[in-house]
DNA sequence: GTAGAAATAT
DNA sequence: CATATTTCTA
């Protein structure tokens, strides 16, 4: 596990030069530190912590060290103390802000055959930002939230609870994740189905407010998860550094600069600083309330879940705020929702407009994420829900279940945000929807899930002329290109 | 206050 | 230029 916090040291060294300082406050120090993880840092960087190196070993010294070591990771790893100390539910307003997105499937209920599919979890991890700001920060960073969030947060963020229905293939998943995000957890931590709310920002920008406004509710009012899932990790993250914003994971060609990215953003903070009464920073002058979150990125798990929810929803009462409560993506905005959804509508209008020889369409993530089955019409069809249904509660989040969706063969099983994207996988959308009681239709999802049947309609129908069938169209998505 | 569309920004 | 955010209107 040191091992990478120390790789991501020497990372920030080299990337930022000096600015160093700002991550000592969250390194280890020399006592914090294992003694076999201490005996791997060069005299440089251990003058650089701030701590001795170490003296040499001798084979006798290495072995009882190792052990001590192992005897503490395991204390470590088993003590549900370790975990409740994690400030999980900490705001972290800090710099190089170390996002990890993550996305598991936990079953959270005994069912064993919750196949967690391949999806892994999604790792995003960004460094810290070498802006202006990052000196500023550190300096006048409060007392608080000295520790280095990226392990916090993976471990957070993977919520590999998955009881009973663990299998190898979620083992291997966890432990990659182990491997290259460090220690986090993956305990199955008991926190009975809670919504493991890994809330931060990606503070590219810093601007890691918190979620304040709108979301926050998620945790109180609505049901944890959808369809299963446990809240998802903050959607903001940060690639390497292409610097590129947009969420095209290829090359960064449109890219503005890292300096882009710099710009006004450059104040932000002053709203955390809390409290603390630290003596607020310089910023003021460069407060240009401006304030901005950071651009979200709708990678294409994100996607998928809107995808999924819009599905749920059915489009009609796919509304931007509940799909956002649906989500239940920590850190995400109605907003946010509602861009995605306003580019989503017009992307099922183009698809249904030009069906037969569509152009490329160019939406890679839309057009690899299938629509889900039930778009629109059954759930016209189900206006009336409440009546009579099992199904679902209008406006309320089911808490339905939500068996292996893009699990199976086809999910990746791990992914993580550094690898270029997905596009080509074609998960398969939202299945096992529970009957729908006079669900006339039934749209038949080929097993191979290469080739989706996809039921699409202009959303102007649907919203106007619901009842009549005509407007139905069915699309089929290209061939899983996978990419 | 929210949804949806249009205007901006990156 | 594509995409996300912000603003504006109903």
């Amino acid at each position: 596990m040191h091992a990478c916090e120390r790789r991501r040291v020497v990372d920030m060294t080299m990337k930022d030069g000096d600015h160093v300082v700002e991550w000592n406050p969250g390194l280890p120090t020399g006592e914090e530190l294992n003694p076999t993880s201490k005996s791997l840092i060069s005299l440089v960087l251990a003058s650089g912590l701030s701590m001795k190196p170490e003296p040499l070993k001798t084979a006798a010294d290495v072995s009882g060290e190792s052990r001590a070591s192992f005897l503490d990771s395991q204390v470590q790893r088993f003590s549900p103390m370790s975990f409740e100390a994690l400030p999980l539910f900490k705001e972290r307003k800090d710099a190089g802000s170390f996002v990890c997105a993550s996305e598991v499937r936990d079953d959270g209920g005994g069912r064993g055959d919750g196949h967690v599919g391949g999806r892994g979890g999604s790792i995003a991890t960004g460094e810290g930002r070498s802006d202006a700001r990052g000196e500023v920060r550190g300096e006048t960073r409060g007392a608080e939230e000295p520790e280095i969030e990226a392990e916090v947060e993976v471990g957070l963020g993977l919520g590999l609870g998955s009881g009973g229905g663990g299998r190898d293939n979620d083992r291997a998943t966890v432990a990659e994740k182990q491997n290259c995000c460090s220690h986090s957890a993956s305990y199955s931590h008991g926190h009975g189905g809670h919504p493991m709310p890994t809330v931060f920002r990606g503070g590219s920008d810093g601007t890691s407010h918190q979620p304040s406004e709108g979301r926050s509710e998620h945790s109180s009012g609505l049901p944890f998860m959808m369809n299963g899932l446990p809240a998802y990790g903050s959607p903001y993250e940060r690639r390497p550094d292409s610097s590129s914003y947009g969420g095209r994971g290829d090359d960064s060609s449109k890219g503005g600069g890292c300096a882009k990215n710099a710009r006004k953003l450059a104040d932000s903070d002053f709203e955390d600083t809390d409290s603390g009464g630290g003596p607020v920073n310089s910023n003021e002058e460069t407060n240009a309330r401006t304030l901005k979150r950071p651009r979200l990125v709708w990678t294409p798990q994100l996607h998928k879940r809107f995808v999924d929810a819009v599905g749920h929803l059915g489009i009609k009462n796919a509304v931007p705020k509940t799909i956002m409560q649906l989500m239940n993506v920590e850190g995400l905005t109605r907003e946010n929702v509602a861009s995605h959804l306003q580019k989503y509508r017009l992307y099922l209008k183009r698809m249904q407009g030009l069906s037969s020889d569509g152009p490329p369409a160019n939406d890679q993530l839309f057009s690899s994420t299938p629509l889900p089955p039930n778009l629109g019409l059954h759930y016209m069809a189900n206006q009336r829900e409440d009546v009579g249904g099992p199904s679902f509660p209008p406006a309320t989040v089911p808490p339905m279940p939500y068996k292996g969706v893009g699990g199976g063969p086809l999910g990746p099983a791990h992914f993580s945000v550094y690898d270029r994207m997905p596009y080509g996988v074609v998960n398969r959308g939202f299945l096992q929807r529970p009957p729908m009681k006079d669900r006339t239709e039934h749209i038949s999802e080929s097993e191979n899930g290469n080739h989706q049947s996809v039921l699409s309609q202009n959303h102007h129908s649907y919203m106007e002329k619901r009842a009549n069938s005509p407007e139905k169209r069915l699309l089929s998505l290209f061939p899983t290109s996978s990419r």
